[in-house]
DNA sequence: ACCCGGATTCATGTATACATTCACGCGCAA
DNA sequence: TTGCGCGTGAATGTATACATGAATCCGGGT
């Protein structure tokens, strides 16, 4: 694999699991001795990381680990919810029911699993997964796809900020079926309606969770 | 500036005018010698304008002019819709009013020299770049900013495209007054739907005007 | 004549050397 | 003591040399 992929790879990593806290500043030659690369393949990998949202300039010469305030938590899921409440919608009018009857099976499966620990918390990670990927193919609107996927790198660090109590995560699941069994009705407007009621919640429990300290 | 900061500025110019027809191969060599500067940060613009979408991998490893279809056009509208409604309506429920009336008298100047050739279809189009601008302040989400700003990059070519009649402008002039007053009045509701409806028209007069040939 | 395989070539991918600029600190003067 | 100014340094910005690998073209075999 080339260098810069695995340097964007893993920093993106290490970010959406806090290994680099916000704040944190990202400076070229540092990151390229530790990744054991050169300074050329890491500035790509900035230069990723920074369209991506994850880095921001902080000055003119520095480049920072992006915050992840109770702002800025509010302001992504306030996108989220204009980007998936649209997708699922298309998703819906689409009318083809055999990927979320696939999906709705596998996050079945994986909800009965959730005391399972690690393996089963990641099986219905991965369940989600496929179900984004899922409204993805269906919305079959590659700029809507290419936006949700930035949102969705964002909520990646604002789920391991919030521990997942298995209470609320059987909540979300039952949210997300209900979601899936929109889209396989067709119905439009209840997907998108149930897509609002999910990401309000969400972002509810995910407010309470980290409390309010701006985790800068 | 910057080298690599000017090679993305000209690049992204070009890309938009239609001076780099959609489908051209961006090689950095090629570039590189035609700007002047070194592949270094040709590399970093062609980054930019890839993250942009004005650049899409053709293979892996030739970079091409994203192509500019019926579909896309339609994606690229669908998005704006979710995202620019979304964004009508935190504006709305802001409450600013001041901000929109200064753009609202600027847009009323300007509609009124539509006849005066180029000047004054720059002013018409710097008026509502005005107006998006106070939309993204008021709605005061940095990241629906962000992804906002993506899809009016790709709205400027389109525009580029679909030839303006006079007729068109005057009456997408009304349809943007329509927004500025529902934001005036704080009426949420009309903002989005007005900003729907824009949108609806300004698509189907896009789509008519280029008369479906594929601008690839 | 057509197809397969390998060498060649050229663009990209990476490393590194050089240029530049900004920031920090030290020293001098008021 | 404090403020200004210059020098030094360390970071980024740029250029270029070198490595890699994919696409093409040619030659041999079937």
């Amino acid at each position: 694999m080339r260098a810069s992929e695995r340097a964007y790879q893993r920093l993106r990593e290490e970010i959406l699991d806090g290994e680099l806290a916000p704040g944190a500043p990202l400076g070229e030659v540092e990151q390229a001795a530790r990744l054991g690369v050169s300074r050329t393949p890491v500035r790509e990998a900035f230069a990723r990381l920074e369209a991506d949202g994850l880095a921001t300039a902080a000055s003119a010469r520095v480049l920072v680990v992006a915050e992840l305030s109770p702002e800025s938590i509010a302001a992504l899921y306030e996108l989220r919810e204009a980007l998936e409440e649209r997708a699922a919608r298309l998703a819906a009018e689409r009318r083809d029911p055999a990927p979320f009857l696939a999906v709705r099976r596998r996050i079945v499966a994986a909800t009965e699993q959730l005391d399972g620990g690690a393996d089963g918390l990641t099986e219905y990670y991965a369940a989600i997964a496929e179900l984004d990927e899922a409204v993805d193919r269906a919305a079959g609107n590659p700029l809507l796809t290419a936006a949700l996927r930035g949102a969705r790198l964002h909520s990646a660090r604002v789920r391991r900020l919030a521990r997942h109590h298995p209470a609320r995560l059987r909540r979300a699941a039952d949210e997300h079926l209900l979601i899936v069994d929109a889209i396989i009705d067709g119905d439009a407007s209840l997907a998108a309606h149930a897509t609002h009621v999910h990401l309000h919640l969400s972002l509810r429990h995910a407010l309470a969770s980290i409390g309010g300290r701006s985790v800068a």
